[in-house]
DNA sequence: GAGCGTTTTCACACCTTCTTAACGCCCCAG
DNA sequence: CTGGGGCGTTAAGAAGGTGTGAAAACGCTC
């Protein structure tokens, strides 16, 4: 069982809304105002939430930006402006869709399907390799039980590794990766980064061998 | 859930395509300039590309070519000249497919999905000659299953060797291949490296033979 | 602005790889 | 038979890549 957060101003809307969740199965709880639906985001703990732009008092855009500084609940915008400026923010501020009003309600409950799919594939993409583990939506390793505590470079230098984990990576590639911004000297900072990490690794079951004149793998 | 890149310049093919691709479920990352695609790709790191031959700046099929140096990533090149020595040269320079504007949405999903299937099995270029397997580009090599290991220079050597396997390779092609910036004697450091790369392979069913006063050619 | 953690830079020792040179072998021509 | 050219092999110095510690620069929080 499901629950939506309906944070909508329309009480006719809020209504049609709640019909069509519910006969998907959804359970449902809705409120009329920003600062109200932050309170309810809170308490009430949604999977998904249907946010309407056009909020009395503060806008969705903020209620989208203020929920997005804790949760990372999928969130469905609906809108009558067509307006891709506002569109655009949305999606750039965390939103996962976004329904022009008017909307079908068969477009409605497809696009719900898909933010909610989304969230249980998304929910933790990770890496193994052996005893390793990198989990990228989280930010952490671990090897075996025991956590590691990476910087965010370390974890991105990992990560590369991690996903060749057995093969060679080359520092070209490596470095692409970790610093896509050109820096100046590239294998300067890395062989640095390496040595931190394979202090950190320690004598676990996971190491990096060089391979000289190439890269790097991860065993 | 895929992520797809999208470099394009024009706003309005862009929007086109993301609306497709959402539709399909993919989630969407965008650049509208060679240089800004290869750090989303970077970052991003997308499941497929989409990528504007047509580019401004850097062309796209230099986005290509930087984005091979690194990544395995499926391409799928879009582009409204229908010539054919553009079409053969970003497929050589590993592009997956391409789609010539205008095209149907059917297609370009069709197509979307080829590509995304043979991900899965697909293998990195490489070039294989009886047990010998040669990959380009995880510089790694392997008779049989087991690995062989190789330094820069043997590997560049074994590789020239490979792609001509079972045919004649003249001393003044290796040489030229090997060491593309000219040294002081051509034949001199082959010898060494031909030895090297002898015992390495050891009698595994692959062998170097020499062509008194030609070159050499691998069986 | 101070303090802290992170990233980058630098210096130097160490190790791998490359180059060069030397020598012996085989084959073939003289 | 003999000398030379091409080749295989080995060894050693040269060149370049790597590991590591420390210091400086940077970015963030308080």
């Amino acid at each position: 069982m499901s629950k939506a957060l309906i944070i909508e101003d329309e009480q006719q809307m809020r209504r049609l809304l709640r019909m069509l969740l519910e006969s998907r199965g959804y359970e449902v709880c809705e409120a009329d105002e920003g600062q109200r639906g932050l309170q309810e985001a809170a308490f009430q703990r949604p999977d998904v939430v249907l946010l309407d732009l056009g909020l009395p008092g503060m806008g969705g855009l903020d209620v989208l930006k203020r929920l997005r500084e804790w949760s990372d609940v999928p969130v469905l915008i609906l809108s009558v402006r067509d307006q891709e400026t506002i569109k655009v923010q949305a999606l750039e501020n965390g939103a996962d869709d976004y329904v022009t009003k008017p909307f079908g309600s068969a477009e409605l409950l497809a696009r719900l399907d898909v933010i909610q799919r989304r969230r249980f594939t998304r929910q933790s993409p990770e890496i193994v390799a052996g005893p390793l583990k990198v989990d990228l939506l989280h930010h952490e390793a671990q090897i075996g039980d025991e956590p590691l505590k990476l910087t965010p470079t370390e974890f991105a230098l990992l990560k590369v590794l991690a996903e060749h984990a057995g093969r060679i990576v080359t520092q070209n590639q490596i470095v692409k990766q970790v610093w896509p911004v050109q820096t100046s000297d590239p294998s300067e900072g890395l062989r640095v980064h390496i040595n931190h990490l394979r202090k950190k690794l320690g004598v676990r079951g996971v190491s990096i061998v060089n391979e000289p004149g190439i890269g790097y793998r991860l065993e």
